[in-house]
RNA sequence: GGGCGCUUAGCUCAGCUUGGUUAGAGCAUCUGGUUUACACCCAGAGGGUCGGGGGUUCGAAUCCCUCAGCGCCCACCA
């Protein structure tokens, strides 16, 4: 033998190797390794197009996933590698198990917090009355005090941005090992979400679900827009009491409590419970109010609450939500004083709004708080009311639930504006019907999609006064007055779509024509980023641009989604189908967890305690972390913890080790059919077609986690057990070898498959050192493939246990595993018995055993007792 | 105020739908072993009155009632 040193070391002759030459394993390394093996395959399978969507199926081959895009202006962190990666498994197994599928990819990127983002990045501010630069440089900085720009050169940053921050998003997704198909890529700011958005709004409006109305608007003074009840959040805030006197004649004293004293100048009514007896005398009488002096009648709600503050209440336009409702059930006047800047609007007392007993002493106390913000004015009012003597007891400090825009800094106010609508009161039941065609996983989640439903209090607001959105596409006509006629918008034929109508112009109009009277002016507002967002299915299947697309997707298999976002997005999603298809948008739902730090508080980025996604998946391997993500069950808020991680990482790597050794053994022999099964294989083969089963029923079930902790079960059972017996017999020449390699080759595939979805990268890589193809295209095991194995899973579970019992004996003797054993006597009834003895020769060989006896007694399960060999 | 979820070993979690081995796993701890599949390994050990109380049952982690703690969702919180 040369003892030169030969790059073929692995082929070199070794005359005594009992396998045979082998071609099998070409690929596979000395030492096989996970690391740095993800951007192979990433790259093979974006070559191969392994995930590339087949649309000549037909809808009922096709599992189509209506993927979340992400807020690309958003951070990426570790809640979007958990989500991700648990739609990603029931994709790939959906795929092996032969559905073609339908993997889209989007990118959330238009609204307001890609507005934010450009703002802060460049530091820039949109404003929307200077014309466009085309000559404008972006600040390579941000730039302070931020630079005003038109609203076209604003949106043009805004695109440039997105593109990056879609880029980083698009690496990360594809180093997780993502199984989409590239290719059906959307962005919500794209030509077709834009098309797609304002043919979805004009047909609800030409069949009433969509309309148009003056009415109390929620508003962020901050960005000077509205926004929807779903986008409500209450905070805990400081706050004050105050009791204010009201003047009356009819009581000695009449007392009110408010937190908002600075809207006294917007007060329209005091409001008590129609069966409270200290008001009765009162109800349908008018008070004054201190300082402005203005005369407002008492009346009886049911709504009023004798127990809170004096019973008594303010109805100011307006303060919260219980004033409007009271503001529109009792007809009540309307005095807005806030306006769309936060700050108190200048206003003429004794003009027929803002009567007042003494206008003059009224204007000079308003005046003083005029232009001020509501925080400012608030103080300067009880000031006021402290000089007139109208303010009892010193105000009392609280801290009281407040509502908040949820990206918003100051609290919401309400100001009277003209907004777009999508009906949802009337539809509530329907909704909550729709609600429960679809499959919730897991089920407890459908209870807040209703309880939302039930709750809802007014129609979905769906306009934003703001810039990087989708337009509405519609101009109104200017009359010859130059008065905007709001009730009859012109629309643009659908053909037309996507239009901007700041730009284009509405047919039968000249550009001249823009603003002037007789002209025609475009709506200013853009939608909400829900009313695209909540066409995601039709975005992706590209609704009616696509008709033979859309019919094979549509209504989706999966909406997969986090909890927090079940008002907001799986709601409008399905309005907005429920409308437009009279059906519901998806069948399944999977609602993932929140991934909360070891205190268990939501990670998030205010919070400071988030990882770096991209480094956890290069420092522990992609496989690692996606065991981790799998391993949680949907719906579960779920601890990030890198310990799981360590345990997939071991799990991917024993699957490469294991699987070398059992394809070194296998050799390159065609595999042959052995006459006979082993009883100890057709055991373990027995065993492991329970496993697809129960594994197959999981994932059908969304239990992805319980299917992989059957496999994961499974295989180190038969690492430690199975393979430990059978090694010696696969290198033999015989009939034993045979079965035991069928049973060893037939094992492996269909672990490696099992495993697939979970670990992409490790099974694929093995894969490759052994078939052709790529294992994601490969058939979900099924029971079949096993053919008329019987096997009995007792007999390997029971000569495992003695197996067991010899390692504990020298274990206990502090022997090493390899020591032989003199003598093992095994007691055990019939059964058992018969069960171990047909793994004897097996047993004999993994516990290096001189003399195995056999005793049977009746009705003892098992007593195995070991005699080491002499240590000498 | 209404609703949902959770509470099992030091830690992270299964098990509960359909009640029945001695309540499981991994990690951590401890004790050993091994270096031709794997030290990212192997073997073994210790560790739990299944949140408290009550009930149903021959039998309850599992079913029912109740209480407590934690988390979340919803609500017209002057």
């Amino acid at each position: 033998m040369s003892t030169s040193s030969s790059p073929d070391t692995s082929t070199d002759a070794v005359t005594d190797d009992p396998a045979p030459n082998r071609t099998i394993g070409v690929n596979m390394p000395e030492r096989p390794s996970i690391d740095n093996i993800e951007e192979r395959w990433i790259q093979a399978w974006e070559e191969q197009g392994t995930y590339t969507f087949d649309r000549t199926k037909h809808r009922d081959e096709v599992y189509s996933i209506d993927t979340p895009p992400p807020t690309v202006s958003g951070s990426l962190h570790v809640g979007h590698v958990f989500s991700y990666t648990q739609t990603d498994v029931m994709a790939r197994y959906q795929r092996m198990s032969g559905k073609e599928v339908f993997y889209p990819i989007g990118w959330d990127d238009n609204g307001l917090p890609t507005e934010r983002r450009v703002q802060n990045y460049y530091g820039v501010r949109c404003d929307p009355s200077i014309p466009y630069d085309p000559n404008f440089v972006a600040p390579e900085s941000p730039h302070h005090p931020p630079i005003a720009i038109s609203r076209p050169n604003f949106v043009e940053l805004c695109s440039v941005l997105t593109t990056k921050d879609e880029a980083v998003f698009e690496r990360l997704f594809r180093r997780l090992g993502l199984s989409v198909d590239w290719r059906q890529h959307y962005t919500t700011i794209g030509p077709r979400a834009q098309r797609i958005s304002q043919r979805g709004f004009l047909r609800m409006l030409k069949n009433g679900q969509a309309y148009r109305q003056e009415a109390p608007t929620l508003w962020d003074v901050d960005f000077q827009s509205s926004v929807a009840q779903a986008e409500l959040e209450d905070r805990e805030t400081v706050g004050a009491y105050h009791r204010i006197r009201f003047h009356t004649k009819q009581m000695p004293t009449l007392v009110i409590e408010t937190t908002r004293p600075e809207l006294l100048a917007a007060c329209v009514a005091l409001v008590a419970h129609p069966d409270d007896p200290r008001y009765q005398t009162l109800f349908g009488t008018q008070v004054t109010t201190p300082l402005f002096e203005v005369e407002i009648p008492v009346l009886a709600h049911p709504l009023a609450e004798p127990e809170k503050g004096s019973g008594i209440a303010m109805v100011c336009t307006f303060g919260d939500l219980t004033d409007v409702i009271w503001w529109r059930e009792l007809s009540l006047e309307t005095r807005t004083i806030v306006g769309r800047d936060g700050r108190l609007e200048h206003i003429s007392f004794g003009a027929r709004a803002f009567p007042s007993i003494d206008p003059s002493r009224a204007q000079l106390l308003y005046d003083e708080i005029a232009g001020k913000t509501t925080k400012q004015a608030r103080a300067r009012v009880v000031d006021q009311l402290r000089d007139s003597g109208d303010l009892v007891d010193e105000p009392r400090a609280i801290t009281h639930a407040v509502k908040y825009y949820e990206r918003g800094e100051r609290p919401l106010e309400i100001v009277s504006s003209r907004q777009w609508y999508v009906k949802t009161l009337e539809l509530a039941d329907d909704l909550i019907r729709r609600g429960r065609e679809i499959d919730w996983h897991p089920p407890f989640m459908r209870a807040r999609y209703e309880s939302w439903i039930e709750g809802l209090n007014g129609d979905w607001n769906i306009s934003r006064q703001r810039f990087f959105g989708v337009p509405f596409p519609l101009w109104y006509r200017i009359g010859e007055d130059g008065s905007i006629d709001d009730l009859h918008p012109i629309f643009p034929d659908e053909a037309r779509l996507p239009i901007d109508p700041s730009v284009e112009v509405p047919e039968g109009y000249d550009t001249s024509q823009r603003g002037m009277p007789g002209g025609f002016t475009a709506d200013p507002d853009v939608m909400d980023t829900w009313a695209t967002s909540s066409l995601t299915p039709e975005i992706a299947g590209n609704w009616e641009d696509d008709p033979d697309l859309f019919e094979r997707i549509f209504p989706m298999d999966l909406r997969p989604q986090a909890h927090e976002i079940i008002r907001t997005w799986l709601f409008s999603s399905v309005v907005r189908s429920h409308s437009l298809h009279q059906s519901v948008p998806w069948t399944n739902a999977a609602i993932s967890g929140w991934i909360l730090d070891p205190d268990r508080k939501k990670m998030s980025k205010s919070v400071g305690n988030v990882v770096v996604p991209t480094e956890l998946l290069e420092t522990k391997g992609t496989d690692a972390v996606r065991y981790w993500a799998s391993s949680a069950r949907l719906g579960v808020d779920t601890i990030f913890d890198d310990r799981q991680m360590q345990i997939g990482r071991r799990l991917a790597i024993k699957i490469l080790n294991a699987s070398k050794f059992i394809l070194t053994q296998l050799g390159d022999e065609q595999a042959q059919a052995p006459r006979a099964l082993d009883p100890l294989d057709e055991s373990m083969l027995g065993a492991l077609r329970s496993v697809v089963t129960a594994s197959t029923l999981a994932f059908s079930n969304y239990e992805q986690a319980r299917a992989l902790e059957l496999s994961e079960q499974f295989f180190w059972d038969f690492c430690d057990n199975y393979l430990e017996l059978v090694k010696n017999r696969a290198y033999r020449r015989d009939e034993g070898a045979e079965s035991a390699k069928h049973a060893l080759g037939l094992a492996l595939s269909v672990l490696l498959r099992l495993f697939a979805p979970f670990l992409p990268f490790a099974t694929e890589e093995v894969w490759s050192w052994w078939l052709e193809g790529s294992i994601h295209r490969a058939p979900w095991p099924r029971t079949e493939e096993f053919g008329e194995v019987s096997g009995d899973p007792e007999i390997l579970a029971a000569v495992s246990a003695v197996l067991g019992e010899i390692r504990k004996a020298k274990t206990n003797a502090k022997q090493s595993m390899r020591v032989s054993v003199s003598r093992v006597t095994i007691t055990a009834d019939a059964k058992r018995l018969g069960e171990i003895g047909l793994g004897r020769g097996d047993l004999i060989d993994a516990g290096s055993i001189v003399e195995l006896e056999l005793v049977e007694r009746a009705g003892q399960d098992l007593d195995v007792s070991v005699e080491l060999a002499d240590p000498d």
